[in-house]
DNA sequence: GACAGGGTACTCGGATACGTCCTGTCCGAGTTACAACGG
DNA sequence: CCGTTGTAACTCGGACAGGACGTATCCGAGTACCCTGTC
């Protein structure tokens, strides 16, 4: 149960682009941001632009900005954009080949243990639904009041 | 992110093994329960082993039992011996490769967006924690009655 | 000097290989029961 | 009849392939800018 890589770069691209409003960032920038792989690191905002999180423009003077506003946008937001929909525990149904089965019964839903498994992943989700992009913005200017300038100023460092 | 699929079989076994107390059964009945590949199912049993949860005998009248009281079984410690230990979201630093990074910080600790994961995560294993085996079997008596003395008359069944 | 048109450079977007881990299977080590044999 | 010994069958345990998904990369589609030529 290992979530993908990427949605660790998405969380922390969406807390810089929070950063830098109204202006469209490259795919480029934001990878030299971390060090990380250009190319891969575009997968990855294309799935959260096709999820309506980001916007992109292409050519030259394009990039990436917020689609929405930053407290619109949670952390569970993201973890769907990149890493699916699907809950981790997946019921098969076994009990379908048990003594006594009804076929016609939905035992993701009538199975105790299907219940406690997904009961567990819905306060999992809960949460992340809870915290949005501009809650830790917030949290981070609290800890550190010159982190949005210094990003700013590394992107403009970068635009050469 | 998604869970093995060995988690739920292990959770079904435990609490039919927990209908069968004193009794050692083996992966052979174990998986005929639910037309489950045997030798499949033979190595997560072989997992819960090694973690403690099952006890194991080899050779005729071998098989598997619960090594211990199945209310001191939760569901986490299922998923930890199947699963693995890890978190779905690992942190990997990328703020060490950024601006005004500290190579001293440990950035698991210390990044907001690694804080706001980790609590997620830590609310879903203390749900699971929170379940134990006799938990589940309790609710499915109380569904279904009839369901212990099912299981033992299939595995008597299954015998030969 | 101003404007129109074509070319060029730059960026996103999807299609394409590679590696790792889950899934599934097989054969050997260990143990028990049984049967045969001798006392 | 009873004890002993050897054999055989059965089970767990770890080692061995196959497939799916995450990781990484490359090339094409689209767009804005710039340079050139003309009026």
């Amino acid at each position: 149960m290992k979530m993908n890589e990427g949605v660790e770069w998405a969380m922390h691209s969406c807390v810089n682009l929070s950063w830098a409003p109204g202006e469209a960032v490259t795919a480029k920038r934001l990878a030299a941001f971390y060090n990380l792989p250009t190319a891969y690191l575009n997968k990855q905002l294309q799935a959260l632009t096709r999820a309506g999180i980001l916007s992109s423009v292409s050519g030259p003077k394009g990039g990436f900005q917020l689609a929405r506003d930053p407290r619109n946008i949670s952390l569970l937001d993201i973890v769907v954009a990149i890493d699916g929909p699907d809950d981790a525990f997946r019921c098969m149904e076994i009990l379908k080949e048990g003594p006594g089965a009804d076929a016609r019964a939905d035992y993701t839903k009538v199975c105790v243990i299907s219940q406690a498994m997904r009961g567990a992943e819905l306060t999992y989700r809960r949460e992340l639904a809870s915290r949005s992009i501009a809650d830790i913005a917030d949290e981070v200017v609290r800890l550190n009041p010159s982190a949005p300038d210094n990003t700013r100023s590394r992107f403009a460092n970068l635009k050469s």
